[in-house]
DNA sequence: GAAATATTGTTAACTTTATAACACAAACTC
DNA sequence: GAGTTTGTGTTATAAAGTTAACAATATTTC
């Protein structure tokens, strides 16, 4: 399989959950438009979607839902699972936590790293927190993939660095500062104060 | 001014992050190359951001920071400030508060809103929270305009209608359910689930 | 002060992403 | 069972975003 745009990627992932919740009030089958309007999107762009993972439907009766579930795990997931890990369990790290859990994933938050010993040792949110200091170790013995970055911004940069030399392929940064990566290691960020202020950019010119 | 690219906002907000923290190392010009750098972005890029928003330099002595910042701010800030309010101060809600304090900006995050009576008339993270009860009223009386939702996923539709019936115009959606407001409202959502689901796509793909 | 250098502003080309157009096939209608 | 409807898959078009190309100009070099 080609790669795929990143865009459609993002919107497999919606699918899915929202797929899910279908399953769960026992539907078995859904037309393009109406996953389009789960999504609040058109139903092209989910047929051109579907098209680009080469999924098709029993024509005319819609989309079998468990079936297409299926099919995009098995684009976007990595067949055994990935292992993923929390760096900084401050109210961030905390949060991203919570939003995982119960759902249902082939990604695993298995530990979360800190430095302040209140939380070392400590099982938060449903997750062992370790020390910093161990973190080679136990990125090694865990086989840890994916680190999420909720730490502060002063620290973001030699982090980044330290855990890619670890082995870390995949990082989602939340902190403030643009981090760069080598190839080979996907990098992925999210600046929440940018987004705030895009809103008030769009509030501000509705206005004039 | 016409509208400008989402994109083009979106880096404006990172511009001036990055040249506040120039002016802090006493800098007073910095050329679109260096600027473009800590963004890791091209100096292209930055020039034709810049081009769109009418800047122009003291040619070949870089752009003059202060007045960048400035002329950013004419662009993107609402000229009185805007007031913001967090509905759910849960872990999500503090931590964006915690992200927001201390960072200069037109935007004030002026109240949060929660159902728990152990949060309610409390200060959390710096800002008063009230009871999800009183909000039509607080809204108004100190002019929200901008809501973060940051509550959980099964609230989401009901809050979002009722804000905007309270006079809400812009809102940042942190909840992974997808909403839809009527026109004259701006949506910005964000799915934190998505980009980690989205990271792990590619560093599955990398291996392959 | 002429030539070389460095940096900008802008137009043009390209790439990515989204939308529209439309042919095709199952199911329904009569 | 011919004609209509409905929803799909795919190709074609448009819009958004990025990168490349290059003329213009202030500064430096000699």
């Amino acid at each position: 399989m080609n790669k795929l745009p990143g865009k459609t990627v993002e919107r497999l992932s919606e699918y899915r959950r929202q797929l899910l919740g279908c399953l769960a009030e026992n539907k078995s089958y859904i037309y393009s438009h109406d996953l389009a309007g789960l999504l609040h999107i058109t139903a092209v762009q989910v047929r051109r979607d579907l098209m680009l993972i080469g999924y098709s439907s029993v024509l005319r009766k819609g989309y079998d839902i468990r079936e297409l579930i299926d099919t995009i795990g098995r684009i976007i997931d990595y067949d055994e699972g990935l292992n993923v890990a929390i760096i900084g369990i401050g109210n961030l790290g905390r949060a991203v936590t919570g939003y995982f859990r119960g759902k249902r994933s082939k990604l695993n938050i298995i530990a979360s790293f800190d430095t302040d010993p209140q939380k070392v040792n400590k099982v938060i949110s449903g997750v062992k927190c370790f020390h910093t200091q161990d973190m080679e170790k136990m990125i090694r013995e865990m086989d840890i993939r994916i680190a999420i970055l909720t730490i502060p911004a002063d620290y973001a940069k030699s982090m980044a660095e330290e855990i890619v030399r670890h082995g870390i392929k995949g990082i989602l940064n939340f902190t403030t500062v643009p981090l760069n990566v080598p190839s080979g290691v996907y990098l992925e960020e999210y600046d929440m104060i940018t987004s705030i202020e895009k809103v008030a950019y769009y509030v501000k010119e509705n206005k004039v």
